[in-house]
DNA sequence: CTCATTGCAAATGGTTTGCATTGGG
DNA sequence: CCCAATGCAAACCATTTGCAATGAG
């Protein structure tokens, strides 16, 4: 895994917003930077011991809201964040190890607007997921 | 609202499982058996407040495994509940009101088929949910 | 200097569980 | 009769919050 620094749209979402670039916030910062695949609060606090398990899920969230990181609510288990990649995409997630991965999909959103008239009422959102075996769980398998 | 009598598919849920149908069970049962909407675990409770909470939230579990009824995750906020109504199909989720409803979309269903070049792994179920504004609320907006 | 932010610990809230009691088959 | 199911209360667990202390700008 190799270290790329920090990403500058996580540093630059706190500062556009007006918050603070506290040393407690730049190692969450700092940390999420170098993940590769999804994680959940409760990892994060566990990786960084030092810093308040109240400041990890209140960073986590402002990252959320600043729209650099994505939440992901799973069918069971806590909710599951992972770096946005892309402006708009949707989420894979794979039951084996759990990894969350992102993937965007132009056709997706043109059907999705094609179909506007099988649903009742304005759509404002949607979300899509894949529940997926990802290839190194497959390949894991085979071995 | 025009009672409809019992769902016969929640009874046979738990009869087919080999579940014993006590008055509790059937209790529950009963009273989902009205809902055209989504509801919570902790609203069934509510309206139900002689039937142990426990109990509610197993008897929900069970019909949920076998299939009757769906879970659906939402972003914030508790699970919510609904009867299945199709074999297969999604959710629309009011960010009004909350009331969950449900669709179907065979044009998705091969769209989704054909984006599997685009997903690293092997696809094993998806979801998909829209966000709307349904047309009651619509409606209540507009008066 | 001042106020946003921190960190702890306590509170929260939905869900689950342990266990003695109950009742369906 | 017997074991599955109940209901209560306590346990759980991730997340949030109150509050005094801290530190960034």
């Amino acid at each position: 895994m190799m270290a790329q620094g920090v990403r500058p749209d996580l540093l630059a979402a706190l500062e556009d917003r007006g918050h603070r670039l506290t040393s407690p916030r730049r190692r969450v910062i700092d940390h999420l930077s170098e993940k590769l695949e999804g994680f959940s609060a409760e990892q994060v606090h566990e990786e960084l011991p030092d810093v308040g398990r109240a400041t990890i899920y209140r960073t986590i969230k402002l990252l959320v809201e600043a729209g650099v990181v994505c939440k992901l609510a799973l069918p069971n288990g806590s909710p599951k964040y992972s770096l946005a990649r892309f402006e708009h995409h949707h989420h894979t997630f794979c039951i084996r190890c759990g990894n969350v991965g992102e993937f965007r999909a132009a056709t997706i959103e043109r059907i999705i607007r094609a179909l506007g008239t099988d649903i009742p009422g304005e759509i404002l959102g949607h979300r899509i997921e894949f529940y997926i075996c990802c290839e190194q769980c497959l390949e894991r398998e085979e071995a």
